[in-house]
DNA sequence: ATATTAAAAGAGTTAAAGGTCTTTTATTAT
DNA sequence: ATAATAAAAGACCTTTAACTCTTTTAATAT
């Protein structure tokens, strides 16, 4: 469904969302260590995003990475699409070129909906939503 | 979602059982046209399918691939798994390595709505529910 | 029997995703 | 100013998916 990159950028994002909260940069090794995944490719995923101004970065002591006050406000709709291009939006599952009414698939009718529900899911959650969850462990960004 | 051999099997699949309506075999010649993608890879694909028993195969001279009666039967979930495995079935979409709710992601809760559809979507559908469609040109395997 | 047909088998290639490493640049604390 | 810190940049490596090619095996029509 997902890239791994994109899937280490959603978690990244909500880690980094977090942690934004108080104020503070969070450096990629804690990032890394925050979502269990390998830093060198952590840190390139968030440099992509830096690149598209969905994070903001501080080199030197202290730096690391934070969220503006309206970047807290990013859906993972967007990441995804800053990721994994916009295949996800509108692509047929069975991989035909067109996905439309026009010449459908044999699961084309269900599959809409199953789309649409994914884009609603990804288009109405902001990175920040859950920040009081995350910080109170009732949900995890990496196994236990 | 599913990897281009995944779809490749679906529409291969969905193919195969039109035409064993008829009681005769499909080529792989005509199989690769019938959804506009490489011969040699689709061969491949169907070979697999064939050592798992979910195709009946014959060589020589008006060989081909057809589908006995009850592998007309076979779901698109059976497929999925055969060629994918049973990710699908029940993974993280964010890549943790456990999906349960002892720890659960941001998007579980969601997420887990709509994989029940997908795999509902997968598990009710036959390859031979569509034959009568694809048969009139209503539905499609592949781009016009 | 022989030639022809068509899938099976398996090695080989290509491209993309996933991941690592080293060097450079910017910042800040001293 | 200098040293220490941490991200940026970009080259590099590894693995997997996607796809191809060649040879072999089996079946059938003549
Ligand atoms: S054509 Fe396949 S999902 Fe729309
Ligand atoms: S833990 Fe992520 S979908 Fe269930």
């Amino acid at each position: 469904m997902f890239s791994q990159s994109c899937k280490y950028a959603i978690r990244a994002m909500f880690l980094i969302a977090q942690r934004s909260n108080e104020g503070k940069f969070i450096g990629i090794k804690e990032i890394a260590e925050g979502l269990d995944a390998p830093q060198p490719f952590i840190a390139k995923i968030l440099q992509d995003l830096s690149k598209k101004t969905m994070v903001i970065s501080a080199k030197g002591p202290n730096g690391g990475f934070m969220l503006s006050e309206s970047q807290r406000h990013t859906t993972l709709l967007d990441i995804v699409v800053a990721v994994d291009g916009n295949k996800i939006i509108n692509s047929c599952c069975l991989g035909l070129r067109d996905c439309n009414e026009k010449s459908p698939c044999p699961v084309h009718d269900e599959y809409k909906l199953i789309r649409k529900k994914i884009n609603s899911m990804l288009s109405t959650t902001q990175v920040s939503d859950y920040n009081d969850e995350l910080s109170m462990s009732k949900l995890f960004l990496k196994d236990k």
